[in-house]
DNA sequence: GTGAAAGCGCTAACAG
DNA sequence: CTGTTAGCGCTTTCAC
């Protein structure tokens, strides 16, 4: 398929039904000039006499010319692309994280290309390898990569990694010790004095500042219990019932709003009244949370505005920033309450 | 950046923090043999004697060689990479349809790109072209581009589109007609006698095989009516509720899930009870019909299906097949019956 | 079975 | 301002 005997000679142009696009030496030819010259028309407009660069992208529409990004790319590293990994893109968690990501990429005009890792470490690192040298520079969301996988990736693209803490890479976290005091803080005013913790995975990063913001967001009057660890998902949040019903908690703090609304689903199918008597809280806030009934008190985190930070950060670092890779850029989270949380019983007939 | 004085002399590695990684001729020079060895050590081994492919492989394990993909496809075409374009990745209805795919191209050892379009063809268009040199084959899933801009597109890859019908490209859809048929017959054996249809956009293919599909299912004793269009949403559904509350239907049946789900909040927020005094049935199955309260009975698509034989049907056009493009590909549906239809509450007063 | 050399489409020095 | 030329990293004839 490759090495046609003749190049730049585009006689042979539908060979198959499918069309091989003219090149920039068709276009020079067409318009008589040097392939550079058509180059510069199209990359670095002013370097070249202004009719001539205009009648050359007039030819070039006609003809149906579409520069080669791929091509472009590799004398140049400029592709105008940037990739951002997820573990999940079907996961609601990401959708508004993508979607500030998006729309800063579109501002910038860059193309994002979405990499899914379906929650498998193997895969990930084997789509992000293969992406890499079409990228501009990469965005990593949820990875289920290891830190010194990931640094191998920062090494040769400009990398920012979001809700996790690695040393030498630029990250960009969401402020989970204030969240859980807000929980906790919000759950003590309506009177709860035991509160149980459904927790996420234990490789996570972000379950650990959860675990540990709750706990030391519970002064003395409060017990903290934790069970888990469950799969960070609707299903996973199904199977934590039997424990959250045992541990004789009056409120529940969830790892995130699916843990949350899968156990709320299961409490509700093994009869006990949310919020009446049992107060559900979640992390993160994502679309569903607004959806169930009752709807679901949870700690907002800013996601979409992490995903546009995130873009732009990783930009500023491929126009030859230095970047920060000391700490993690913390963005502030607040609660949202729904009605998944109310006045503890017990604390009222106590009166 | 480009054009280091020296090529293939791999001394100034480090020459900025961002790593160059080895190329083919480090490799080579390291192990004593020609650069297209190396390269047929990789792709093609078999070709080289098995001995020095080994310690090709292992030398270029250990000084961390990777392929670039980018370079390989300048020559060859081969990318190992797909495109799956949406028009918003987060958009649930998309969900499954990823996932589908993400799993036919992971077990052909593809990568797949999800591409978002944002909801605007310009920059469904851009991001596109973009991407289609690096891409072997692209599925494009609810596009917004016209017609002629997708044959285009087809004219430069292998191209498969969804829920759409496009003479010259290859396209699967599902059967919308028997699930209109499986809605309409559902609300008729509950009794209702009159239903209201909320219209999805103008512009969508779905939309009319959908709303011709319930008109011609309702026989003679029904009566179809018709509110819209609105934005194929949550919110879009939510703005239909003064027509339907109008429309004095018992029973209405939306364009698909998001709107169906955007109605039915709006519906009770007005004191408009589900499913007694309402039947609502929505179309495609997304996950959060089974969360909603009450969950949403609807027309279930193979989503999923669809997204894995859109990716085979892609890797066979890679391959060389010849693919159909006369008639769509037609995947069948079902109904799932849950919690949002009931008997007509008119129906059993009339006994 | 292996090496040498040309070229994929584009860009960037370097002359003129 | 424009043409010439070499080369990005890899693959693939074509010889040996």
């Amino acid at each position: 398929m490759p090495h046609e005997p003749d190049r730049h000679d585009g006689d042979a142009d539908a060979d198959r039904g499918r069309t091989r696009p003219p090149t920039i030496y068709d276009v020079a030819r067409a318009a008589g000039v040097a392939a550079s010259t058509v180059s510069r028309a199209f990359s670095r407009p002013g370097r070249v006499n202004a009719e001539t660069a205009d009648r050359i992208r007039a030819i070039a529409a006609e003809m149906g010319y579409r520069t080669n990004y791929l091509a472009r790319a590799l004398p140049t590293g400029r592709t105008s692309m940037l990739a951002l990994v997820t573990s999940d893109v079907t996961n609601p968690f990401h959708a508004e994280i993508i979607r500030g990501a998006e729309t800063a990429a579109a501002e910038a005009d860059y193309s994002l290309l979405l990499i899914n890792a379906q929650e498998d470490d193997r895969i990930e690192r084997r789509n992000v390898e293969r992406v890499v040298p079409s990228v501009e520079g990469i965005v990593l969301a949820s990875s289920r990569m290891s830190d010194s996988a990931i640094r191998v990736i920062a090494k040769q693209r400009p990398t920012v990694v979001l809700n996790r803490d690695i040393t030498d890479v630029s990250s960009i976290v969401t402020d989970n010790p204030h969240g859980a005091r807000l929980a906790v803080e919000h759950l003590a005013e309506l009177g709860h004095r035991t509160i149980t913790y459904v927790a996420g995975p234990e490789s996570s990063w972000v379950d650990g500042m959860r675990w540990r913001g709750l706990r030391e967001a519970a002064g003395p009057g409060i017990r903290m219990h934790r069970v888990g660890p469950v799969p960070p998902t609707i299903a996973g949040g199904g199977t934590a019932v039997t424990d959250v019903v045992r541990s004789a908690a009056t409120a529940v703090v969830a790892y995130n709003d699916q843990v949350a609304i899968g156990l709320m689903r299961a409490l509700r199918a093994s009869g006990v009244r949310i919020p009446e008597a049992l107060s559900v809280v979640g992390f993160d806030d994502i679309f569903v949370a607004d959806l169930v009934q009752p709807g679901l008190t949870t700690v907002a985190a800013p996601l979409r505005a992490e995903g546009s930070i995130a873009v732009r950060t990783i930009l500023s670092l491929v126009n030859g920033s230095p970047g920060r890779t000391d700490r993690p850029r913390t963005l502030p989270v607040k609660l949202v309450v729904r009605a998944s949380t109310a006045p503890c019983r017990t604390a009222r007939r106590r009166r």
